[in-house]
DNA sequence: GTGGTCTAGACCACC
DNA sequence: GTGGTCTAGACCACA
């Protein structure tokens, strides 16, 4: 795995982690791997996994059972799905459109773009 | 002058210098503050302002006259304008598909959302 | 180390590095010293070395892997010769051509010489 | 007249006198134009120029009659012929064949050069 | 441990 | 007055 240097991996890790759970790659309910084995797959020092799975404990995401490892809170699928949708209107659309408009796009312009590229669905 | 907190303040400065300049308060071929002036208005220390300054030049945005000051390159606003453009439309747009698509939000959802902020004119 | 006065500190300390870079002191792809482990190997301020390597980076003779350090760029040591290749035959030479002219020197007394201080391989 | 950036403007402008004086623009014995009029003539602040006086007074190439103006001495012109074959042969030369060296640049190659560009005369 | 940012204050060369 | 460099020292996030 490699990272972008501008974000603490740690986070970008969290956020990978976050994309195994909705896809179902880390099913709900399930153990994650251990720190160590996350780190070997990515390259990383352990240190940062384990930073990680703090940060995805307190957001409730993961909790850990004491000898045994990390897994899956059965809410998690559905939290991390209104997270994202909370952010995404709150932060990224409304950012979306303010940049947009400084750059003198119009709507109609905007929406010929979304037409486009259909990567979302009519 | 207040700042986020997660951004350091050094390009923070260096961002409001930019819209500035596609503002029009900076005009192109002009001198800007110079680093002790700006350093005051902002309130923060004039090596603060010294390094904004650096990355503006490197960034061919502004321009050093020695002993007089820093002016507003005469192509600046256009460059700008351009960088922005293109982070727009590189990285922004297709993060935005990238994140509506992962939510399962589809083209006419996003159609209708913007014509409801018409911040964007039609 | 010691340093001439009419160069910035940090801009000699940039030489000497990109001069280790191509001696292969610091070889294509490894880690150069710390911030503070050069600082004081250098005898100055740590902010001094920063920004030598702040200026190392934009050049692209060097890159950061977050928490870990600096690391010699792999195209550096090619990057750095053509640099000094391109400054010799568009600056250096042309001048000394053009200052050899004024002083009425002739291109054999050049060659003489040349041929005398043969620091340079026939 | 424009300016490089790097090098004080004053010096670059007492560079650009003593070639007046060696190209008999200003001619030994005769004044030379008053501190304002040349600085008219080149966009600059009465002070720079002010300032390169002092430094061709020092350097003995010019001296002032009160009220009068500055004058070109009249072993100016040998003087900075000397000067310049002395900073020629012990600077510039070297410091060429060294870098010529660095880039292992052979002698063969800088006299075949030397023959090409034969703005020295055989 | 690593780098990154910021402040305060100093000194300098230059216009 | 202008910028440019350097130091000392602090604090922080990150691996």
């Amino acid at each position: 795995m490699d990272f972008e240097n501008n974000k603490s991996i740690y986070l970008q890790i969290a956020e990978s982690i976050r994309e195994r759970v909705v896809g179902g790659v880390y099913p709900a309910g399930e153990k994650i791997p251990s720190v160590r084995e996350l780190a070997a797959e990515m390259g990383v020092n352990p240190n940062t996994i384990m930073r990680t799975y703090t940060e995805l404990q307190t957001m409730e995401i993961i909790d850990n059972k004491r000898g045994i490892g990390y897994f899956v809170k059965p809410e998690a699928p559905q939290l991390i799905m209104e997270g994202k949708r909370k952010n995404f209107f709150e932060k990224i659309f409304p950012e979306f459109i303010r940049q947009a408009g400084l750059l003198g796009i119009t709507a109609s312009q905007l929406k010929t773009r979304i037409d486009q590229l259909h990567q979302v669905k009519k």
